[in-house]
DNA sequence: GCGAAAAAATGCAGACACGGCAAGATGGTG
DNA sequence: CACCATCTTGCCGTGTCTGCATTTTTTCGC
């Protein structure tokens, strides 16, 4: 599911796209103009000329749409995929780069870029989102991890999310997956608040050095 | 906030705390019997025998009610205060159990401690609301921590809460929080998933082993 | 005790988020 | 073109949560 859906758009997923992104657009619009509490799902609708209905079709949440959030499900699949194409890596550098991987689209919206980011600098409660998606995500690596591990279907290459060797807990890995995203979430509250330069980059370079900072600290 | 409210209750507190109480005991009651859905807040409010515009003088939203959360905002002085009462122990067991304190209620009702219990093993997405919980506090803790490091009014002993040193930077102690966090939600987790013998002792052992044992993989 | 002041409870009205359902519109496909 | 799947939309309901004005209850000085 992840990067799979590459056929062949077709005009009813391009108007969907389409759909998607200017609820996104009117989200952080109004949000900027009205403020945080004062745009409504049926404004934010009504701006991007659909019914308010609709919008319950494309987000479960008004914050979803705010900060542009998928309910990305992360399947044992997508995992073995990670795990596949970051070989040979570092397994905390691999794990942030999956964390950062599913909330991508959050801070990483193209045209909405600054303006997502002047949200997320003006509502920081909007963080915590961030965070529940994370721990949701953490979840269902862990999930997807133990079925990887028990039914062996990432073949020989499960010994890479930074989640490896068959003698790790299940509380162990989500301690360890929890720092991780714990370290992105810090790391893009920083980026953040200062300009933000590259995104993707920086963010993930920050994160591991964060994680090997606390490393050394629990010595 | 923490310690010094003893010198009596006097007969509006009591009331107040005992109405606090019904409305928790109420609130689990239906949830068990009801369902998490199906149990609302005019219902909960109803069995409690207060009016539903009382609740939200009590709970912000129904799930604080459930799990008991009264939104403990943590002072500068209530860090100070716990740094000062822990004063020479490990910082990150003194770190863990100031964490585990502040959700204490929540799976320490006494009474409701069974059923609370079952509550969380029934419907775990309410463990969330104790990651968006956990997550408040450790940012208030790194306001309080800022604070106390810049006016010094902890004293001398303003080196035991597990932030300890100049050095640390705020994403620093962000990440190491949210690790101590995640390590005692993991912990919880673990301790309701089992039958539950005696409450703070095992988790908070539990929490800080797990802590260890990342300490010891991020080598 | 008693009466004023503080605090809490209540009722009312309403904004808003969100969901189910069924009818209608529309792109995909043979 | 016709058929099917999917998406949109309107309608209406339920439930959370808030502001405001009023009434009840507790506290406290006297």
């Amino acid at each position: 599911m992840v990067g799979m859906i590459s056929v062949k758009p077709g005009l009813r997923d391009r108007k969907r796209e389409e759909t998607r992104r200017r609820l996104e657009t009117s989200a952080v619009d109004l949000v900027l103009r009205n403020g945080l509490e004062r745009a409504t799902v049926d404004e934010i609708s009504a701006l991007a000329d659909v019914s308010s209905r609709t919008f319950f079709n494309y987000f479960d949440t008004k914050e979803d749409a705010i900060l542009g959030i998928h309910d990305a499900e992360l399947t044992p699949d997508d995992i073995a995929e990670h795990v596949r194409a970051t070989d040979g890596a570092d397994p905390i550098e691999s794990t942030v780069m999956l964390l950062i991987g599913l909330i991508r689209p959050s801070i990483q919206g193209q045209a909405l870029h600054d303006q997502r980011l002047e949200v997320l600098r003006r509502y920081p409660q909007l963080f915590s989102r961030h965070m529940i998606q994370m721990t949701r995500m953490i979840d269902g690596l862990v999930n997807a991890t133990t079925t990887i591990l028990e039914t062996g279907s990432a073949g020989a290459g499960a010994s890479g999310a930074g989640v490896s060797g068959a003698s790790v807990s299940r509380a162990e890995a989500e301690v360890l997956l929890t720092t991780c995203g714990g370290a992105v979430r810090s790391a893009i509250h920083e980026w953040v608040d200062n300009g933000a330069p590259e995104p993707a980059d920086v963010v993930r370079v920050r994160a591991v050095e964060l994680i090997r900072s606390l490393g050394a600290r629990l010595r």
